[in-house]
DNA sequence: TCTGGGGTCCTAGGACCC
DNA sequence: TCTGGGGTCCTAGGACCC
């Protein structure tokens, strides 16, 4: 039996962890440079905010009711780990699937036991870390979101869901596991409307029609279990550092100082994951919410010779990129850079021709190991650096926007909360 | 004024190989 | 009247997830 346990609207309730007078206010989290809602309290889903809602469209009267956030990653990120850890105390077996949902495996717990033993997990991660979070148990994967679903609609947070039970009856198609919106539509017109017409619905024609993906779902709402728990996450194929601007750019200066500091996050990454890129891949974007100004999307890639993780020879391929790809006369608002092909470093190709830098491992551990110490930023090089101005960092004209962020209360020792 | 970021998998079609 | 068969790799586009 799988167990699904999930944060209720995770940002927020992150955000209310360190604020309790937050209890009952309408809370809601932007999206990087305070763009659009990415988390809402129940208070704020019942003033009729939506989900990915760019902010300047809701009124100001109802903007002025609302407890706003800039998102704060380096909270909600270590909050995540303190869950999974109290996990990994109950649970022989649980797999991350995302910053606020894991899977576990409820295999040794009697099945009169488990929702009592989910009960008291929920309660210890309550007490434990502040986050509210429901457990969603089923058979199967699909089956174990499903009842999550449910869960949140209860007060005692924990349902298990069997096949054939008759609230798949009731249950709408969209809200399955794996049913987007396209899919959603498609049924629909095939008077596919619930987890249990799905279910129910010829497996020939389905896979036919739909793929392997949708006959996949619907075995798992029959209680066939075609997912595992995968406790350890599959090596990454790419990683991609990208941000909208606070400003738009017009300078090549602006524009290649922020793909450089993408490059050096994306390189940070790359190490911690201990994987070698061996291409690069660099783009940047116009407004594209100005059609009236001139639009331009140029992207480019190229491969690295030998794979590397050292952030300078990133650097060099992504500043010729962009220097290529720039042309005057444009405002820019967004850029990107990818790491592409990703290899491990203990099997690669070598450069006969070329010698290896034998310094490049142990320098890249030093700038890893500052920034890990002193914060993120403390080492870098020079073609990312923010430019002080009076004697101090001042936010780069492409910098985000971040006007209501919270402390880092658990991840640096200068923003410790303070209790009086 | 203001509009997120980061991933994966599947499929179809074309190029190419023997 | 007549046109082989079987395979891989790559890419673009579509769909989904959080």
């Amino acid at each position: 039996m799988f167990g699904l346990v999930d944060g209720n609207n995770f940002y927020a309730s992150c955000e209310r962890a360190f604020k309790p007078e937050l209890q009952g206010e309408p809370v809601c989290v932007l999206s990087n440079n305070d763009g659009c809602v990415i988390a809402r309290s129940q208070e704020c889903k019942d003033l009729g905010i939506g989900m990915g809602q760019p902010i300047h469209e809701v009124s100001p009267a109802l903007r002025r009711r609302l407890r706003i956030f800039s998102a704060n990653f380096a909270l909600y990120g270590d909050l995540s780990g303190r869950v999974v850890s109290i996990l990994r105390d109950q649970f022989a077996r649980v797999a991350v699937y995302s910053i606020d949902e894991s899977f576990v495996d409820f295999q040794g717990i009697p099945a009169e036991q488990r929702e009592q033993v989910a009960a008291g997990v929920r309660a210890r991660i309550r007490q434990w870390v502040g986050i509210p979070c429901c457990v969603g148990i089923g058979p199967t994967k699909t089956l174990a979101k499903l009842a999550n679903k449910l869960a949140k609609k209860t007060p005692h947070g924990v349902v298990t869901v069997l096949p054939g039970d008759a609230v798949l009856e009731k249950f709408p198609a969209e809200d399955v596991w794996g049913v987007g919106r396209r899919l959603t539509a498609r049924l629909g017109a095939e008077g596919i409307l619930t987890a249990a017409d799905l279910s129910r619905a010829d497996p020939e024609t389905l896979r036919a029609r739909y793929g392997v993906v949708l006959a996949r779902t619907q075995r798992e709402l029959q209680g066939i279990a075609c997912a595992n728990l995968e406790e350890s996450e599959p090596d990454r194929k790419q990683i991609v550092v990208s941000r909208s601007f606070g400003s738009e750019v017009v300078a090549l200066d602006d524009l290649q100082q922020a793909v450089a500091t993408f490059s050096q996050r994306a390189c940070e990454k790359l190490r911690a994951r201990s994987l070698h890129a061996n291409g690069v891949w660099v783009w940047c974007n116009t407004n594209p919410f100005k059609p009236d100004a001139p639009q331009y999307h140029p992207s480019g890639a190229m491969p690295l010779i030998t794979p590397t993780s050292d952030t300078r020879e990133v650097l060099r391929l992504a500043q010729h990129l962009v220097r290529a790809m720039y042309r005057e006369g444009y405002r820019y608002k967004k850029a990107g850079v990818g790491l592409l092909d990703l290899t491990h470093g203990d099997h690669q190709q070598g450069d006969l021709f070329a010698l290896a830098d034998p310094r490049s491992k142990s320098l890249m551990e030093v700038m890893d190991r500052a920034n890990a110490r002193f914060g993120r930023g403390a080492l870098g090089l020079a073609s990312s650096a923010w430019r002080p101005r009076k004697g101090a960092l001042e936010r780069p004209l492409w910098g985000m926007n971040q006007t209501a962020l919270s402390g880092r209360y658990t991840t640096s020792w200068h923003e410790l909360a303070i209790a009086r």
